[in-house]
DNA sequence: ATAATATTCGACACTATGTAGAATGTCAAG
DNA sequence: CTTGACATTCTACATAGTGTCGAATATTAT
């Protein structure tokens, strides 16, 4: 490992799926499942100051894109989440990935594999499993 | 697997690390290993029409970014990729990834696993192997 | 010194995102 | 039916990255 200064430099959101907004709500809207644009704005605001507008805005533009869903409650409109955070994860990873492979995929599995031994050890052991779940479902395939 | 287009409306390039054509130009760079802005142009002009300058720039830009050299040759200035293909995909993984394992870990193994299987089977065995020696790594140690 | 080349600058367009006030819509109490 | 409180939508601006170049400037070979 050289970490000879000749390191990209990543602006920001390199590669990044979501801005920090959009990630924020999106969170608050997992935790809660389904809230009204208030509540997650109060949930927001919890940590920095915005305005409620702010916040509809984005989630506003999340439903537009698909992520989350409105629906008319009692007297408000509810938001919730389009996906789980796993179903999420799966989509989003599906575009990004692709996008990396072309470039190199043996270049994004040395990495996959030190990220998530980074983030999370025990997924190794999953990991394993699922490329040999996966090989036999190629085998059958393939007849 | 239900595709009741219940699909995220993903914007061209999302979670997008390179701009198209950052992204041809630094292929084209990987091709040659060095050459000259007009070269890159060349190249990048076979396929559609776009101005000299318009390549410059951008080289410029990925040199500002730290993805490619600029040094000064006999007459005229190279350029040449700051990493190699492999070197950069693991870069860019590393950053994306650890986005996305933010999220869910398993969600973006579970794609990894899938994409990986689509675009290079091959790989899958290999992937098994790093995992196996990351392991053992981390065994060492935690000692 | 001059013409031919190469390199750099400055600009504009377009998109995504964060930001939020203004305008408009809704509905229940008076 | 009018008014006020609250909800929702619209419009708009700022910033940043990318694609796109022409114009200005610098460099070189003749």
């Amino acid at each position: 490992m050289d970490n000879t200064d000749k390191v990209i430099k990543f602006t920001d959101g390199y590669g990044k799926v979501l801005g920090h907004l959009e990630q924020d709500i999106l969170e608050a809207l997992w935790l809660k499942q389904e809230a009204s644009g208030k509540e997650i704005f109060a949930e927001i605001k919890r940590n920095r100051e915005i305005a409620l507008t702010t916040v509809l805005t984005v989630l506003e533009r999340l439903a537009k894109k698909g992520i989350v869903r409105k629906v008319k409650g009692e007297s408000v409109y509810l938001f919730r989440p389009a996906y789980t955070k796993d179903e999420f994860a799966r989509e989003v990873s599906q575009e990004v990935l692709k996008g990396i492979f072309e470039i190199s995929a043996s270049g994004a599995c040395a990495s996959f594999v030190d990220a998530l031994a980074d983030n999370d050890p025990m997924e190794l052991d999953k990991l394993t499993a699922l490329i040999e779940s996966k090989k036999k479902e190629i085998e059958r395939k393939r007849g």
